[in-house]
DNA sequence: AACGAATATTCCCGTCAAGGAATATTGAGA
DNA sequence: TCTCAATATTCCTTGACGGGAATATTCGTT
C-alpha cells in the first residue's frame, strides 16, 4: 500500500488551489502573522480569514503558535518539500530547466529538426 | 516583475486537486495516451475521462494530437516548470532540504534554544 | 452512403465549498 | 467579575463541480 507514489498528496493541492489561500501563503512567505493582520492586508473579513486558515492549517501547510489572544500562523516547510519533490520527478519532462545554457542551445538546435 | 513569482497559477493546482485527474496524471507519466487507453487503465468510464481531460487540457497540463479516430495526450513540461519554479522560491523554507547533515545540527540547537 | 469505433458534449442531479452575518470562546486587564 | 479585543464557530444560502446516462460528432472502412 504505502509503496510507489500515489501521486502528490490532494489536500495540499486543493487548499492551494483557492485565491484566498493562496494569497495567504505568498503572504506568510515573508515572516509570521497574526489573522488579524493577514485579514487586514488581504481585504478578508475576519471569519473568512480564520476558516482559510483552518483549512491551510488541516492540510498542514501551516501551524499556529498560540501567543495570549492571538494566534500567529507560520507557513510549514514539509509541503513545499513534498510539492518539490513530486515536481522533481518530472524531470524527463522538463529537461530544460537543468542548465540554462544547456536550453539555450536545445533551443538553437530545434531550429534545424522541427 | 520578474521578480518573485506573482504566485502560482490557480487553474494549475486545482486542475491537480482532483483523483482522477492526478491519476490521469501519474499515468501519463510513462507516455502519451489515447482517451480509451486511460478510461481502461483507471477503472474510469469514457465521457468522465473526456471530461477531466478536457479541464487538464484547458489548463495546459496536457496537449492532444489527433490521430484519425483517436486523441492522444500528453504531458506538457510548461506548468511543472511553473510548479517547480513556485516552489522553488520558498527555498528559505526548506533549508532543512538542502543537506541533511546540516538538518541533523540544526535539529540539536533547538534542544539548546527553544 | 452506411456502419461501427473512438471521443466529445449535453442534461440532470447530488454534494460540497465559500461568503455573509451573527454568535461563541478565550485571554488580558481594570 | 465585567469588559474589550482577537479569534473561532455556526447557520444559511448560493454556485461550482463531479458522476451517470444518453446523445452528438468524427473518422475509417466496406
Amino acid at each position: 500500500m504505502s509503496g510507489t507514489s500515489p501521486g502528490m498528496d490532494i489536500t495540499t493541492l486543493s487548499a492551494l488551489a483557492e485565491p484566498n489561500r493562496m494569497n495567504i501563503v505568498q503572504l506568510l512567505r515573508s515572516g509570521p502573522l497574526a489573522v488579524g493582520e493577514i485579514a487586514d492586508r488581504l481585504g478578508l473579513r475576519q471569519p473568512q480569514a480564520s476558516k482559510h486558515l483552518k483549512v491551510l492549517s488541516d492540510s498542514g501547510i501551516v501551524e499556529v503558535r498560540i501567543d495570549a489572544n492571538r494566534r500567529i500562523y507560520t507557513l510549514r516547510p514539509e509541503p513545499f518539500q513534498a510539492m518539490d519533490s513530486w515536481v522533481q520527478s518530472f524531470r524527463h519532462l522538463m529537461e530544460e530547466r537543468f542548465d540554462n545554457l544547456d536550453n539555450y542551445l536545445r533551443e538553437l538546435q530545434n531550429k534545424d529538426k522541427p
